[in-house]
DNA sequence: GAGCACTGC
């Protein structure tokens, strides 16, 4: 990735090669001109050098530009960016994105951009605010002639980013990866003559923990700040610190209409521009009375709308896969019974959730089927989806949303340290960004099935921002490395509960990664090197010594990915036999192990895996992991290192080095269940696990609490290793008196015993 | 003997 810096040295020596012609004119005869005299190149050179006296941005004062210019510049026929000649396409693109509301406002945000230091945007979806913008912003802030800056705007999702980007090169007719690039994990797609760079905001942050003053840029837009995300909220409390340490640096928010006025707020009264969106009005409608049964009252609005309204398509918000799939069979079954009585056209349900493979994703994209005779009544289809629709997927065509009022949503319980998902009643946020999913094609409906009452009183204005749902273990061990001390004064938007903030700097501290005074260790720096939970990123680092790092990094690299095993629900019992083909004696993680080993040996790899009943895509994305951790391992020089396999030793190094980061996840068996050490927790293993011994010790990768608490993916260990690897957390006497503290003291006797026989 | 809202590095 290239710094300010370097790409200050790499521009001039770019251009020697290429005296006679500029870079992407491959097909342009040979110039006699000089080309640092041709004004469409000035650009490429540095601030200092370039009059620009002619060319599409003669006169162009850097933040004193106005709408006209930028029109006049945008008219052609050159490009001031790239020094090409527009293309017809460009000209067709232009005449559309001038018939948006937002050009009318250019004017009117060009003063504000140029007044002050930080603004906030707010405009609902359909407004193009997060195409134009930024290019609103380059033809004022020029960062090509100050110094070679580049202007950032980030976005929640990789997708997003990815799709803006792609579309935005197309408006300002360069090639994607050159003036217009993106940037997300795995892949950067920009070059040293990048200005624009659409990228996820976790891509942003991760940038931070490197260049504390994101020197490399001269404006940062952060879009859909609403969201809340993780990751936003602390490049929000970031950015108003640096803002105060770099005066040259502009920030824009953007966000959707509401909470305009608490953005504003927090970045000390920056000014608002408000654009208008483009949306169709959607009549909202509620239950007179609450509904008992969400599911039920679901299912019958969604046939209603089906034998009473007008064409149009349904979109059904409900929780889960496993009440998604079972409305859509009810559903189906109820539309054969209405067909057969009543005079119904045609109705088609989808269902859509993450983790269903992309392929059937798309399939909610297809048209609805078409009424039974012509002119007959219409013919439709319903999406049952869970909050993917809310956001992340827009599908035209619906026209009726149905909205129950509920989602799941992650809560965290600092006491019990336990990060669940419940089912919880959305916000009025949440509630009007789902009805206006009815509205984007043309007039729409929305039936909420909860009262108006229920709505107003009941419903809290926004959902709670993810940094107050969360473990924050990662988040403090990321601000210890973007160069934030002081954690307890540090701004946050939304200040996370005392208690959660103290847990995570317990963990740290219990894994090394903060020493006594919370400041950050050795290990503790590395570990933020590595984007994974410092659990992982402790056992990654620590695997040397026990020499089996090859092997913990497979296994990292399979715990950060989601659903490797498949288990469909009509071949449940086909995918167990699979499993256990797998299975390892000494637990899960051993058994995992076994899988990515199996699938590197494969030559036909999605057959295997269809066959297998494991993810492709999961074992893909494992893989595509595991080769970037291992550059961050190589370029931090820690050790690659295997235990032979013919070795006894193979297996039992792998358990060790998983204690080495898990040891605080661990629970001993306690009568016929188990009991987590220091929470004292009652758990029960996951009946999806392998292993089938008795094992008075396990250690576990996860906590889950649904119908009973469960501790899910264990591994088999002894209690020696837990004195040996975690001494200072295994001292039995700051146990209390209890099971757990007796069989330490029991092991503690043994290892003495063993030891002095040793030295006999 | 059961589940996996959604993102992101």
């Amino acid at each position: 990735m290239s710094t300010a810096e370097d790409r200050k040295r790499k521009k001039p020596q770019e251009k020697e090669p290429q005296t006679n012609s500029p870079k992407r004119h491959k097909s342009e005869p040979a110039s006699e001109i000089d080309p640092s005299k041709n004004p469409y190149l000035a650009h490429r050179y540095p601030a200092e050098e370039s009059k620009d006296d002619w060319g599409p941005l003669a006169g162009f004062k850097r933040h004193n530009t106005t709408a006209k210019m930028a029109n006049i510049a945008e008219d052609g026929p050159f490009n001031p960016f790239s020094g090409n000649q527009f293309s017809d396409r460009y000209f067709n693109i232009l005449k559309g994105r001038r018939g948006l509301p937002i050009p009318a406002q250019r004017d009117e945000f060009l003063k504000m951009f140029q007044k002050s230091q930080i603004m906030v945007l707010v405009g609902e979806t359909g407004s193009g605010k997060t195409t134009q913008i930024p290019q609103y912003v380059l033809f004022d802030d020029l960062p090509h002639l100050n110094g070679y800056k580049q202007v950032a705007c980030t976005q929640p999702r990789r997708v997003a980013a990815m799709s803006v980007a792609k579309r935005v090169a197309d408006e300002m007719d360069v090639e994607l990866g050159q003036e217009v690039g993106y940037s997300i994990r795995f892949e950067d797609k920009t070059s040293s003559s990048t200005i624009l760079k659409y990228m996820t905001d976790g891509m942003l942050l991760r940038e931070a923990m490197h260049d504390h003053l994101l020197e490399r840029y001269s404006c940062i837009i952060l879009d859909e700040a609403h969201e809340r995300t993780l990751a936003t909220d602390i490049l929000m409390g970031l950015l108003k610190n640096v803002a105060e340490r770099r005066p040259d640096l502009k920030i824009i928010i953007m966000s959707a209409t509401l909470d305009a006025q608490k953005f504003q707020h927090y970045f000390n009264d920056a000014p608002l521009l408000a654009v208008p969106g483009r949306t169709h009005p959607v009549e909202i409608y509620y239950t007179p009375e609450p509904e008992r049964d969400y599911l039920e009252a679901a299912i019958r609005t969604v046939l209603q709308i089906h034998a009473t309204e007008p064409e149009g398509d349904i979109l059904l918000f409900l929780t889960g896969e496993e009440e998604i799939d079972d409305a859509c069979r009810k559903i189906n079954a109820e539309v054969d019974m209405l067909i057969r009585e009543a005079d119904v056209g045609p109705m088609k349900s989808y269902a859509l959730y993450g983790t269903l493979p992309p392929q059937q994703q798309q399939r909610i994209f297809e048209p609805a089927p078409p009424p039974f005779k012509p002119g007959g009544p219409p013919g439709r289809k319903v999406v049952v989806s869970t909050n993917i629709a809310e956001t992340s997927l827009t599908i035209d065509g619906i026209v009726y949303v149905v909205d129950p009022g509920f989602s799941k949503q992650k809560v965290y319980n600092p006491r019990i340290r336990v990060e669940s998902l419940l089912v919880s009643p959305i916000s009025k946020a949440s509630a009007q960004q789902r009805a206006g999913r009815a509205g984007r094609t043309r007039p729409g409906k929305c039936f909420r099935l909860y009262t108006e009452s229920a709505f107003k009183k009941e419903l809290i204005d926004q959902t709670y921002p993810e940094i107050l749902r969360s473990n924050l273990a990662n988040t403090v061990l990321e601000l210890k490395k973007l160069g934030i001390d002081d954690l307890v004064h540090f701004d946050f938007m939304d200040p996370p509960a005392p208690e959660t903030m103290m847990r995570a700097l317990e963990e740290l501290n219990y894994l090394a990664c903060l020493d006594d005074e919370g400041n950050l260790t050795t290990l503790g720096k590395l570990a933020a090197e590595f984007p994974l939970d410092p659990a992982l990123a402790v056992m990654l680092i620590t695997s040397p010594e026990f020499f089996c790092s090859n092997e913990i990094l497979s296994l990292t690299a399979l715990l950060s990915v989601p659903q490797l095993f498949v288990r469909p629900l009509n071949n449940r019992q086909r995918a167990d036999e699979m499993k256990k083909l797998f299975a390892h004696e000494d637990g899960d993680h051993l058994t995992m192990l076994n899988v990515y080993h199996a699938f590197k040996g494969e030559e036909n790899q999605p057959a295997w895996c269809r066959e297998h009943f494991l993810s492709y895509r999961a074992l893909q994305n494992a893989d595509n992991v595991r080769t970037q951790l291992q550059r961050i391992m190589e370029r931090l020089e820690i050790q690659l290192v295997s235990t032979d396999f013919s070795e006894k030793s193979y297996y039992e190094n792998i358990r060790k080095a998983l204690v080495s980061g898990f040891f605080m996840q661990v629970a001993m068996k306690n009568g016929k269940a188990y009991t987590t050490v220091k929470d004292n927790q009652d758990v029960l293993i996951h009946p999806s696990t392998v292993l089938e011994k008795e094992s008075q010790w396990l250690v576990y990768n996860e906590f889950v609490l649904t119908t009973k608490s469960f501790i899910r993916t264990v591994t088999h260990i002894r209690p020696e290793w837990l004195l040996d690897i975690a001494p200072g957390y295994y001292d039995a006497k700051d146990f209390p008196k209890g099971p757990v503290r007796t069989e330490l003291e029991k092991t503690m006797d043994r290892v003495r015993k063993r030891n002095a026989l040793k030295r006999r």
